[in-house]
DNA sequence: GCAAAAGTGTTACCTATACACCCATGA
DNA sequence: TCATGGGTGTATAGGTAACACTTTTGC
C-alpha cells in the first residue's frame, strides 16, 4: 500500500506574522543483508512547492492553534511514516529571521523508531537516507540533523536510549551494534556486557538467538526504567 | 537612577493565531555581608495586566517579526535589568495549549550575569528573588525556573559555566563557593583546587586577595576555552 | 576439528574522594 | 601564639579499558 505523505498548507493568516512549525528528526536502524553493521537512517520528504521545491526536507507541518507541541510532532511523524515513535524529545527551537523567506519559528523534535516496524509502509515523496551522508536539504535542515545526531550520540552515553531502536527481544551483540552504529566505533564485547548487565535495565529471557555459532541469550528491556530524561514536561 | 521595566504589549494580530514570546531565566549571585555562602538569585517582573496581574513572572516579551530568538532574549534581558549576560543559552520551547488564556508559545532562554554588575541599577516592578525559594509565579514559570535550575546544576558539572557568575579576577575559594551555591553542597577545597587546576581553564595572576589570613592567589578565566556548549548555533 | 561468536576472569590505569598535614597571614 | 583559610601530599576505592581465556555452537 502506498499513501501520499501529507504536505502542510499555509495557515490562514498573512505573511506579516511569525508562524510556528513543528518538524522532527526521526532516527531508525537499517540492517542490510550484506552489511556487517547496521546503519542509522532517517526519513525525508520531498518538497512539492516553493521555497526549496524538489529539495528534501524534514517531515513536519504547521502547529495547529489547539495542538500541543509534542502532539504536533507525533501527528506529523505519523502522517509521514505511518509510525509511532518509541522515543520523542524536543531538540531545539530554530528561529533565525533569514532561515526562510517568510518568518517561521520551527520547534524541532527528534525521535527513535524501532527497526522492526520502520519499513512496513511506504509513502510517496518519502525516502530513507543514511544519516551519515545526506544530500543538501531545504532550509537549515542539514544543520538541524547534525545537531540531532550530536544529541543522539551524547545521550546514548548516559541513558538507555539505544533500546528505542531495537525490537522487543534482542541479544547483547545486537544492542552493542546499535551503540557502535551511533557512536561509529567498536566497543569491547566483554566490557559492554558487564556495563549493561550491571545497569539493571535488561531482563534476561530463557530464549536464545540461534543460527550461527554459539546461541546468544535474548534480553528484554526493563520497562521500570525510563529510556532517558525527556525534558521539563516529563514530570 | 530608577527606570520602569518595559511591559510587552500584544502584537497587532488577533487572538486566533499562535503568538511567540521569548522569556529568560536570569541567574546571578548575591553575597550578603553577614552570610557565609553566596546565594543564587534571579530577577522577576511584576505583571501590570491580565492574565496574572500582580503576579511575578519571568522577564520577556513578544518576538518581533524581524528579530532573532537570541536577540529577543538579549533585548528583554536588557530592558528588564539593564545588564548584558556573560552567558546565554536556549532552554526549552513551552507551548502547551492551556498554559495561557490565549495561545502562546514561549521560547525560554537562561542566562548568567556577573555578580559585580548585577545590582548597579534598579528598575520599577523588578525584584531579585532567592532562586531556591520563589513565590507562586504567573503561568508555568515555576516549572520553567525549576527546569533552568536543573540545567544549571547539570551544566556546572561538565563545563566552565560557573565562571560566568564571577568577576574578572577571583580566588579559588570564590570559584568553589559558586559551585557550592549552585550544587547546594560542600566541596573539598583540596580536591577542587586540583580538578580546576588540571583543566587548563584558569590563568594564575601575580595578584593576591588579602585581608583575612593567608592571602589567596587571584585567577583569571582563560578566554581560549568556551564557557559551555551553547547549542547548534554556536558553530 | 576448526572458526567464530558467547561469555568469564584478570590486570593496569585513571579519577574521585577522604583526610592528614604544612604554610602564611591577621589579630 | 593562635585561629583560620590557603595550599600540598597521599592512600584508598570504584570504574574503564585492554586482553587472555574458556565455552558452545555450525560447518
Amino acid at each position: 500500500m502506498t499513501r501520499t505523505a501529507s504536505v502542510a498548507s499555509s495557515p490562514t493568516v498573512g505573511t506579516d506574522v511569525t508562524r510556528v512549525a513543528v518538524s522532527t528528526v526521526i532516527f531508525s536502524l537499517r540492517r542490510e543483508p550484506g552489511e556487517v553493521r547496521p546503519t542509522l537512517v532517517l526519513p525525508l520528504v520531498k518538497r512539492t512547492r516553493d521555497p526549496y521545491e524538489g529539495a528534501w526536507a524534514l517531515p513536519g507541518g504547521w502547529l495547529d492553534i489547539a495542538e500541543n507541541l509534542e502532539s504536533a510532532a507525533s501527528r506529523t511523524l505519523a502522517e509521514t511514516t505511518g509510525l509511532s515513535p518509541s522515543y520523542l524529545e524536543q531538540l531545539y527551537a530554530f528561529g533565525a529571521v533569514d532561515r526562510s523567506p517568510s518568518r517561521v519559528v520551527s520547534i524541532v523534535y527528534w525521535a527513535l523508531v524501532r527497526e522492526d516496524i520502520s519499513r512496513t509502509e511506504s509513502f510517496e515523496n518519502v525516502a530513507w537516507f543514511d544519516a551519515a551522508s545526506l544530500p543538501p536539504l531545504a532550509f537549515d535542515h542539514n544543520q538541524i540533523v547534525g545537531y540531532a545526531l550530536w544529541r543522539l550520540r551524547n545521550k546514548v552515553g548516559y541513558s538507555q536510549i539505544a533500546h528505542g531502536l531495537l525490537a522487543d527481544e534482542f541479544t547483547l551483540a545486537e544492542l552493542r551494534e546499535v551503540y557502535e552504529a551511533i557512536l561509529d566505533r567498536r566497543l569491547d564485547p566483554a566490557n559492554f556486557r558487564r556495563q549493561v548487565e550491571s545497569s539493571d535495565t535488561l531482563l534476561p529471557t530463557e530464549s536464545f538467538r540461534t543460527g550461527s555459532h554459539r546461541p546468544a541469550r535474548l534480553y528484554r528491556y526493563n520497562q521500570d526504567v525510563e529510556l532517558a530524561d525527556r525534558g521539563p514536561l516529563a514530570h
